[in-house]
RNA sequence: GGGCGUUUAGCUCAGUUGGCUAGAGCGCCGUCCUCACACGGCGGAAGUCACUGGUUCAAGUCCAGUAACGCCCA
């Protein structure tokens, strides 16, 4: 692979297209990314958190990648035998949710009509569209992943590790059946997770009525009155709450408003005493009532729920608040969290389903069976308005939650559910961090990971899906142990358990599915649903590797290296990988977990396809280059700070930038303000008038920063190419070296080390910042300056195409894991015009960057005499330019200057007289302590020198004079300060002396540069 | 309601264990198409470090509280 460009002939621009194609193709062809066990070097291995296959990459994918990618690169050329892992999610239900969907807009067809193989068949095909694309997106990031090892949560080696752990778990007592309230959704009829349900605030009504008590003795009201935003759910209602102790409930809640008061601020004082006295009159008209019924409670009396007729008994339990409403509560455990709670206190009062799956009501609902919830509602609501029993209706806001898949509103609904049970599962996972074995960074989300595993809430493994690992149980009613053990004698791969609710068998199958005749005279049934997607991607650490086999793979990769994820799934993802990997290897899945910031629009709003102020990507690496869009990213990732990135439209037809605002996010069409034409957006219907529009853009100034140092990259290494001309390689004689080359050795020295310890320590910009900063303000500002002269001169031309083809070719190697196209396609150029290049000795060039050892510069080169030495050079020569400036002296007129300093700095600086020549366009004329200026002369001071600049006629006395007035106040400030802080003798005595030292060094500095200033303005004020 | 985070220049952000005069990129102003780079060079202006109090010789940095914004959990 090359090019026959000559360097003269590159272009000023870099063209990113070009070589991004180029070089991933030679990368792969060459096998650079695949990995193979091999004891001689230790492994570094990243899996990747798969991304789901509902949808497209956005630009928090991109910057997921991007880290991973670094790390990899970084140890892959560290010579780690570096594995990245790379994978797709089947992600169950938003999957299945999303071709669901598109069916019924395109064909007006459930899931229902199609069945569910067809269905299964559509979404396999949905899968294999998007995997290709996020692939591709990956790749067009540039991501080193080994793609021979390509893994799917659903593809048969995880499919394995599924029912291998499914097996185990269940053999081993930790998977359980049982009864739980889940989020039902009635439109697309599964249970869905409680982060996939959104909750809206809508008007609605607090109904009051009342449920007439059952043989009320003497003195005993006759009636309770309960209050419910849900009237329809009264049916199923299987008791009546109150509080156990309502004197003290009403205590708590007036001394938690006391409280409340006491810290409120001014404004909110009068909201809370009004509070407070309606608790009071609230607690006057209700105890003794409360506490009668209470007792009542207590002494098992019942009271009839009406409409269907069926006694139900008063209870006490705290969750009735004794100060909202009556005081008492419905209890309607099948329908409601709370209640469900509740029932779970009190099983002896059971619970009543009254819902269908379709969302209908079922026959537990005795006349309004077959109606829909709303129409029940009316219905139940007018009938208790009949018998009076309506006592009142409120207006009230309530929540309501929605389902996130099918926007319809949720009904709490109980089923039967599977469960793994976290108890000692979760310590176990705590314990690994806790103790050490993984690391998480930041350290603060241990403490997120902790609370939530802490819980230890068992977890609800079935999803009433058809996308996803079906649950290896099947059904055996009546039959007989014996029975079994008959079928499946001599079989390790069958576990059975006892179901005493359903009376049946649950038998569970390792490896092969069951047939229903298994067990002979009987059929058995296959459960229908499947398992929660985070069951598989739990295992994806050990799975990938080919658990349960003991692979090759699984000795020498696991546990692996560095997990690198986003915060929102600590809990619901990482803390999973750890349990599982603990359970099924005995080890910790990954030594590492880095969580990375989110990225954020310029509202600070999540970005989001559905909100519409997402990123693809490509947009980005279209405009910007691959290599702009990773040094982007990289330089926005800090430690604490969520990234947040203003993003514009792009005109196709003028380019021109159109900020995205809440507003036009959400449209179809945008029209351009500048050249009036119009462009679609994502929100353009397929096939709409809209969708014929060329499409915007959607990308983010804040890459320029990546594309311009991108840009400066290739045009210095255009500059070292065209300047190579003649290279020879040899070894290099440090005393020859002159003091550019030994301050730029040094700087690379401390900026290797520097990076290489950003990196490990995962300070992504922190190591983004130190390489911009060294390679545009050292390398390029002064290096390259410096070393223009001597490249044109045979007699030093040499030696400093040595120092430059070195310093350029440790700078590629510093910059590849960010930026590796254009590393790489330098690196090609560079190989052809110095193939041998190194300090001291010449080396042959790798034959690729990405396969080239990490700079490991000698700290020896390091030199901090070198250093402060050049220091003084560049204070200098800004001095000499800022003067240029301010007198507008034109670029090619010579400046004459004269410099008063003590014979070591004139040895210092003298030599460097070209280059205040070609850097600064000016001329030393004297140098010594006895130098003064003359009335013409502009004067500035630096830390060890006093130049003064000859300017002759033109001088703008008046500016000068501004000036150096300007900087006499600020002196003065910095003195007066100094003076009173080395005059507190708190200070002097109990600072560190060195620090004391110090300011009475800058201190002396300070005064003699007022000194200078008063000189050079009495002899500025001559002139005027 | 609980937990976490953020608040520094017009915008987006750095700022190590407290220690010289608080930095960068973009934008802005001036100047220069000088043979690597106008996606550039050189120079400049611009900050009550959210607010209040405390610790300290010394606070952008540590502590307490307040406010605004964001995220997670209930």
């Amino acid at each position: 692979m090359s090019t026959t460009v000559a360097p003269s002939e590159l272009p000023k621009q870099y063209d990113h297209t070009a070589a991004q194609n180029r070089w991933y193709a030679h990368w792969q062809s060459q096998g650079y990314f695949h990995s193979e066990p091999n004891p001689d070097r230790q492994p570094y291995t990243i899996v990747i958190p798969p991304p789901n296959v509902t949808g497209a990459l956005h630009l928090g994918h991109a910057l997921n990648g991007t880290l991973q990618d670094i790390m990899i690169r970084m140890k892959r050329m560290q010579g780690f035998e570096t594995l990245w892992m790379p994978g797709t999610d089947h992600a169950g239900i938003a999957t299945q949710a999303v071709v669901e969907r598109r069916m019924l807009e395109e064909e007006g067809k459930t899931r229902h009509d199609v069945g569910r193989e067809a269905l299964v068949e559509r979404i396999w095909q949905w899968k294999e569209s998007y995997q290709e694309r996020i692939i591709g997106q990956l790749k067009q990031m540039g991501c080193s992943c080994d793609w021979q090892r390509l893994r799917f949560t659903l593809d048969e080696t995880c499919a394995r590790a599924v029912r291998h752990t499914f097996f185990r778990m269940f053999a081993d007592g930790k998977i359980f059946r049982g009864k739980r309230l889940v989020n039902w959704d009635t439109f697309l009829q599964t249970a869905v997770s409680d982060d996939e349900v959104f909750h809206e605030t809508v008007e609605g009504h607090f109904w009051h009525f009342s449920y007439k008590v059952i043989d009320p003795k003497p003195g005993e009201p006759e009636k309770v009155t309960i209050a419910t935003t849900r009237p329809e759910t009264m049916l199923g209602d299987t008791a009546v709450a109150v509080h156990p102790d309502p004197g003290r409930a009403f205590d708590k809640v007036a001394t938690e408003l006391q409280e409340k008061l006491a810290a409120a601020a001014d404004k909110d004082k009068a909201d809370v005493e009004s509070q407070i006295a309606a608790l009071a009159e609230q607690r006057e008209t209700m105890l003794s009532g409360l506490e009668q019924l209470r007792d009542m409670a207590l002494d098992g009396r019942q009271v009839m729920l009406p409409l269907v007729d069926r006694p139900i008994p008063l209870i006490v339990d705290e969750w009735a608040k004794p100060e909202l409403g009556s005081g008492c509560v419905k209890i309607t455990p099948a329908h409601d969290p709370n209640d469900y709670e509740v029932g779970r206190r009190h099983p002896e009062i059971g619970d009543v389903n009254i819902l269908n799956p379709d969302g209908t009501l079922n026959e537990h609902a005795g006349k309004y069976e077959g109606q829909a919830m709303s129409e029940a509602r009316k219905n139940v609501v007018a009938d208790l308005e009949e018998l009076g029993l309506l006592e009142q209706i409120e207006d009230r806001e309530i929540e309501i939650a929605h389902s996130d898949r099918s926007k319809t509103p949720i009904e709490p609904y109980l089923a039967d559910q599977w469960f793994v049970k976290m108890d000692e599962l979760a310590q176990s996972a705590m314990d690994a961090v806790s103790d050490g074995r993984v690391k998480i960074t930041p350290q603060r989300y241990a403490k997120g990971y902790h609370d939530w595993l802490s819980e230890k809430r068992d977890w609800c493994i079935s999803r009433n899906l058809w996308w996803g690992h079906q649950i290896p149980i099947w059904y055996a009613p009546n039959v007989s142990e014996d029975e079994l053990k008959a079928a499946f004698a001599g079989r390790k791969d069958v576990a059975w358990r006892r179901d005493e609710e359903h009376d049946q068998w649950l038998i569970c199958a390792q490896e092969e599915d069951l047939t229903d005749d298994a067990i002979p005279g009987h059929t058995i049934e296959r459960d229908p649903d499947v398992l929660d997607t985070w069951f598989s991607s739990a295992l994806w650490p050990h799975s990938t590797l080919g658990w349960p086999e003991e692979t090759s793979e699984l000795a020498y990769y696991y546990p692996t290296s560095t997990l690198i994820t986003s915060r929102d799934i600590i809990t619901l993802w990482v803390a999973r990988m750890v349990l599982t990997g603990l359970y099924n290897c005995g080890e910790v899945p990954f030594r590492d977990v880095y969580i990375h910031p989110k990225i954020l629009d310029g509202y600070g709003e999540t970005m989001s396809k559905s909100k519409g102020n997402g990123v693809d990507p490509l947009d980005v690496i279209e405009k910007f280059g691959t290599d702009a869009l990773r040094f982007g990213l990289a330089y926005m990732t800090t430690e604490a700070q969520d990234v947040r990135i203003p993003v514009e439209f792009e005109c196709p037809h003028c380019q021109a930038q159109i900020p995205q605002t809440k507003k036009n996010r959400v449209l179809p069409r945008i029209g351009c303000k500048k050249c009036g034409g119009e462009f679609s957006t994502q929100w353009a219907e397929a096939d709409s008038e809209d969708a014929k529009l060329p499409r915007g853009a959607v990308v983010s100034e804040r890459f320029e920063l990546g594309r311009n140092f991108c840009n400066k990259l290739w045009n210095a290494s255009r500059f070292a190419l065209m300047n190579l001309e003649g290279y020879t390689s040899g070894a290099i004689d440090a005393d020859e070296l002159l003091v550019e080359d030994r301050w730029i050795l040094s700087r690379l020295a401390t900026v290797s080390r520097q990076v290489s310890e950003a990196l490990e320590a995962f300070k992504f910009a922190e190591a983004a910042r130190t390489l911009y900063d060294f390679a545009w303000d050292e390398f390029c500002s002064f290096y390259i300056e410096m070393v223009k002269g001597r490249l044109q001169d045979d007699e030093t031309k040499a030696l400093a195409q040595r120092v430059l083809a070195y310093a350029l070719d440790a700078l590629l190697r510093l910059l590849h894991p960010m930026i590796p196209f254009i590393t790489e396609e330098v690196w090609h150029l560079l190989g052809k015009a110095a193939p041998q290049r190194g300090l001291p000795e010449p080396q042959a060039a790798a034959d690729s960057v990405m396969i080239a050892p990490w700079p490991e510069i000698d700290p020896a080169w390091h030199d901090a005499e070198i250093e402060a030495r050049f220091a003084r050079f560049q204070e200098l020569l800004k001095g000499l330019r800022e003067i240029r400036s301010r007198q507008n002296i034109p670029p090619k007129t010579t400046m004459h200057f004269a410099v008063r300093c003590d014979e070591e700095t004139a040895a210092l600086l003298k030599p460097m007289a070209p280059y205040f020549a070609s850097m600064a366009g000016a001329e030393a004329t004297e140098w010594g302590a006895e130098v003064s200026g003359e009335s013409t002369s502009a004067a500035f001071t630096t830390s060890t020198a006093e130049a003064f600049v000859d300017l002759a006629e033109h001088m703008d006395v008046a500016s000068e004079i501004e000036k150096n007035e300007k900087e006499r106040t600020q002196v003065r400030g910095f003195i007066a300060g100094k003076e009173k802080k080395l005059s507190n003798e708190s200070f002097v005595g109990r600072a560190p002396a060195e620090i004391v030292e110090r300011e009475r060094d800058s201190l002396e500095e300070l005064k003699t540069r007022l000194v200078s200033l008063e000189a050079s303005l009495v002899e500025l004020r001559k002139q005027l």
